[in-house]
DNA sequence: TCTAGAATACCGACTGGTCGGTCGGTTAAC
DNA sequence: GTTAACCGACCGACCAGTCGGTATTCTAGA
C-alpha cells in the first residue's frame, strides 16, 4: 500500500516507523513484510514509482512542443507547477530520502538523473537549432536541477517565494534568455 | 570536541553514534553530555561552527575585489574550491544534515541563508553598476546557491565532473554572462 | 465433482539489538 | 569546602524484523 508515502512525507525515512503505516492501512505487519522484504525496499519503491511518475508526466508535456527551448520551457513549467502544488510530493522527492543515510546515494542519483537528462537533451537540441549559446549541457542541466530543487526546498522550509507565480517567470527568464529577444526587447 | 564532526560527516546524523564520538575522543560519554546537552545540540554546533566558518572566509575573499561581478565571480570560485577539496565538509555540510529529520529546517535555512544573502547583496550591485541585466536578485540566488548545492552533491556521490576544473567555467559562462563580452565576442 | 494438500496471502504478539541520555560518583581548581 | 569538569556503567524506550500460526485460493488425481 502506497499510503505510506504519507507517512514517510511527513516523517522522512527514519521517523516512519513501520508500526504507523501499519496503522494507516488495511494489512498487518506481516502482510506488509510479505510484499516488501524490508523497510528501505518499501522506500525505495515509493520513491521509484513517484519519481518515474514525475519524468513521465514531464515527457508527456513537453512532447507537444516542436522546438528545443519550447520544451525546456514546457519541462520546468511542469516540474515547477506539480511540486509546487503538492507540497507532499515535493518533500518526499527532494528531501526526505537524505533522512536514510548514505544507503541513498543511488537512489538520488537515479531520480535525479532522470530529469537532468530530460533537459540535457532539450539543451543540446536548443543548441542545435540555434536558440541558445552553445555550452556544456550535461553541467547546465546540474544547475537546472539544483535551481528547481532550492526553490521548491526554500518554499517548503518558508513558505515562499511561491513556486509557480514568483520563481517560475525568473528561472525562465535567467535560464532562457533567447526568451528575451522576443519580448524584452527595448534598450540595447 | 569537534572531532565530532568525522563521524558526523562520515555516517550522518542518524547513524553517528554518540558512543562512538566519544570513543574517537579523548573525553567520556559524561564530560561530552556536560558540554553538550544533546546529540541536536552537538550536531547543531558543529554546523554553525563550518557554516559560518566558510561563509567567512568567502567574505574574505571577495572583499579584495571591487565589482560587484568580481565579487561575484569570487564567491562562486571559493565556495566551489573549498568544498570540491573538501569532500568531508562538503557532505557534511549539504547531505548529512537531512538525516535528522524535520528539525533541521531551521538550520538549513540559516546555513544556506548566509551564503544567498551574499550573492544578493552583489547581483543588486553588479546590476547597479550595469554588468547584468536587472533580475530578481533573491531569486536569482537562490538559483546559484541551488547550482552549487547540485554540482558538489554530484560530485560528492559519482566523483564527477570535477567541481573546480570542470563545473565551475561552465557555471561561471552562464551565470555571469556579462563576462562572455570580454573574452568571448566573435560573432555578432 | 470432490478433496487432499500445496501454495499463496495475510496476521500480530513478541524479541533482540541499538543508542540517547542519566546519575552517583571522582578528581582538580580556586 | 565549594564548585566546575569529567567519568562510564547502566537504563529504558523504541522499532525493524520474525515466526508460528490462520485463511483463502489453486491444483491435481481419482
Amino acid at each position: 500500500m502506497e499510503a505510506a508515502e504519507a507517512v514517510f512525507a511527513e516523517k522522512g525515512y527514519h521517523d516512519a516507523a513501520m508500526d504507523e503505516i501499519v496503522r494507516r492501512t488495511s494489512v498487518s505487519k506481516g502482510g506488509l513484510y510479505f510484499h516488501f522484504p524490508s523497510k528501505e525496499r518499501l522506500f525505495f519503491a515509493v520513491m521509484d514509482h513517484l519519481g518515474r511518475r514525475l519524468v513521465r508526466r514531464i515527457e508527456d508535456r513537453i512532447d507537444r512542443e516542436e522546438s528545443g527551448i519550447d520544451r525546456l520551457e514546457a519541462a520546468l513549467t511542469t516540474v515547477i507547477e506539480v511540486l509546487g502544488r503538492r507540497r507532499r510530493l515535493a518533500k518526499l522527492l527532494l528531501v526526505q530520502g537524505y533522512s536514510m543515510g548514505n544507503a541513498f546515494e543511488k537512489k538520488r542519483s537515479d531520480i535525479y538523473s532522470g530529469f537532468a537528462s530530460l533537459i540535457e537533451e532539450n539543451l543540446d537540441r536548443a543548441v542545435a537549432e540555434g536558440d541558445i549559446i552553445p555550452l556544456n549541457s550535461q553541467i547546465a542541466s546540474y544547475l537546472w536541477v539544483g535551481a528547481v530543487n532550492e526553490v521548491i526546498i526554500r518554499w517548503l522550509y518558508t513558505g515562499s517565494p511561491d513556486p509557480v507565480r514568483e520563481a517560475l517567470p525568473e528561472l525562465l527568464k535567467i535560464l532562457l534568455p533567447g526568451r528575451l529577444r522576443e519580448s524584452d526587447i527595448q534598450g540595447e
